[in-house]
DNA sequence: CTGAAAGCGCTTACAG
DNA sequence: CTGAAAGCGCTTACAG
């Protein structure tokens, strides 16, 4: 009992060779019209599918990417998780869904990706050990950063261009009259977050103005347990920049819950414009990061690499947007 | 220039056969000790790492599980592919999202996961219509659906049991002293609107009662937009049961907007527990969906039906908790 | 326990 | 444009 049909079965009812049944199947090969015909309408009675396996052992080439994501909890990630798989389906990739419980990723996660061979790999809220990421330059595997930045200038990410959002969001809390401010940071060494203050505390210093910056994680927890205590130590700024939204969520409930008015004796503003953040309970001002507009900058890069690799790196950046709402 | 290393050659280089090398990576084959480590530490010496396609190609079987999700917009999604991922990574497997848009799979998707031959699939909110799912029956692939139930009871669902839920709430919120009760639904025709609806009103009827039936689509705005016609309408009721959380988030704020006071004029009550549910601007009274054990069911079966398939369909329902916070 | 050999279902030069 | 044949890197009876 054979369960699968293959090329030959249909070959023999096309009265054709099993090499003319894979021609019609791959891409740029040559078929007459006849044959193609024949072919197809014999696998069609069949149910003949090109067994993907067999390919990727030729051709040693896949259509999967993988797609390595940490903070699933941010509801920034499911979208940008959405949009890749729905750009990556367009050109016919599937999407290989790896979650890491670490700011790194674990080397069990970069084995499955090597050992399914995926045709290019995004991360998007981790790094990776230099030494890894050389592995799939090894393998002529292409890697794009996503929201993230190596240290190492050797690797391809896409991110929202933060200095400039840093920057654009002290100028336009310093136009807005506030000139004792805070940053509540992302965690610790991650690019975006430490970018953010950069561009931020760049402006202010031109301003000759200090800043308190106030560690946090990046999580809605962490935004409201920091807001607590700023608040309890008596040391509530005028503005608050916060290095993402669903932290900023946090500090509204907590200055909320303190009974702290806001925008009236706090400004927050927030980053990535997650859907909340529009929300009637918060109308949230932020910085809109252009997701659609990295993940096509991103699978733009993949698409080429995948085609012929060149392992060329470049550091891109897309301008985002100020999304003025009324927390300040 | 050979780019991989294959058994042959580490074969060479331990100084074995390439089906010696074989019996080593292949779990229940028999190898003695001294060829096994003859034969690691020539592949690690050599970098070695088995071909996945090769072998799934002999075996016709992969490690890729299809997990399908429609709504991950909802909190509640994210949550779950994050724990399917690492229950199915505890066992080897790998997760191939597959993303759709509409309430039915649609058949490109189902291709994909043919295709690529998955070990199982995972259908998290969406259904299949029954010519597709025997497709998979057809290629002993298990299927499970996953918070949804197909009128056929020829496959296998894991849900919480909607309907003992909505009776507990139902008599929960007459317990509260509400009698004049409205549901909020989700999309229609979803087996879990139906059935939380179905215990709901089970209950209700033994008292008596009846209650309103407005219909939504289980999305925050959904929600927000019906509240807000129920409120203009001057049709409130004494006590909301919304079909799930982002639903009732969206209910709060509309409620919040018009001033109407939560839970003295209205009681809210969701359903999942989603994170959210207990930030201190929301204070959600919910049923929790217990996520753990209906992923470790849905895991226990798939990995029973692969070891040997049998086809066996059953509707398992797990039972969920009434988690009481400020809304009602 | 081990090796030689067949074969999984394809792609791809090579002739014609 | 088409067919016969080699080969991708494995698993798996079959002998020994």
């Amino acid at each position: 009992m054979k369960s699968t049909i293959n090329a030959k079965d249909v070959a023999k009812l096309a009265g054709v060779s099993q090499s003319s049944v894979s021609r019609v199947y791959f891409e740029g090969a040559k078929v007459s019209e006849k044959t193609r015909r024949k072919v197809l309408a014999a696998a069609e009675e069949l149910g003949y599918r090109p067994n993907e396996f067999a390919r990727s052992l030729i051709t040693n080439r896949t259509k999967i990417i993988g797609l390595v994501m940490k903070g699933v909890q941010n509801p920034f990630y499911p979208q940008v998780l959405t949009q890749f798989t729905a750009a990556f389906k367009k050109y016919g990739y599937s999407v290989l869904f790896v979650h890491t419980n670490n700011d790194e990723i674990e080397t069990e996660d970069v084995e499955t990706l090597l050992n399914y061979n995926v045709a290019g790999v995004v991360i998007t809220d981790a790094t990776m050990s230099l030494n890894v990421a050389e592995s799939f330059r090894a393998h002529h595997i292409p890697l794009v950063f996503f929201n993230r930045k190596l240290s190492s200038s050797d690797f391809y990410s896409v991110c929202c261009n933060n200095l400039n959002a840093g920057r654009a969001i002290a100028e336009y809390l310093l136009m807005q009259g506030s000139a004792n401010m805070a940053y509540i940071s992302g965690n610790e060494n991650t690019s975006t977050s430490l970018e953010r203050e950069k561009g931020f505390s760049e402006v202010l210093a031109l301003h000759n103005l200090e800043y308190k910056k106030h560690a946090s994680d990046y999580t809605y927890g962490g935004g409201y347990a920091t807001a607590l205590d700023i608040i309890e130590a008596g040391e509530l700024p005028s503005a608050f920049f916060v290095a993402n939204d669903i932290m900023a969520l946090g500090v509204l409930d907590a200055l909320q819950k303190k009974g702290v008015a806001v925008p009236e004796q706090v400004k927050v503003i927030g980053f990535d414009n997650i859907e909340m953040a529009s929300w009637p309970g918060y109308e949230l001002t932020t910085w809109e990061q252009p997701i659609e507009k990295m993940v096509k900058e991103t699978v733009k890069y993949l698409l080429s690499e995948m085609a012929g690799y060149t392992g060329s790196a470049q550091s891109v950046e897309v301008e985002g947007t100020l999304i003025k709402r009324k927390t300040t």
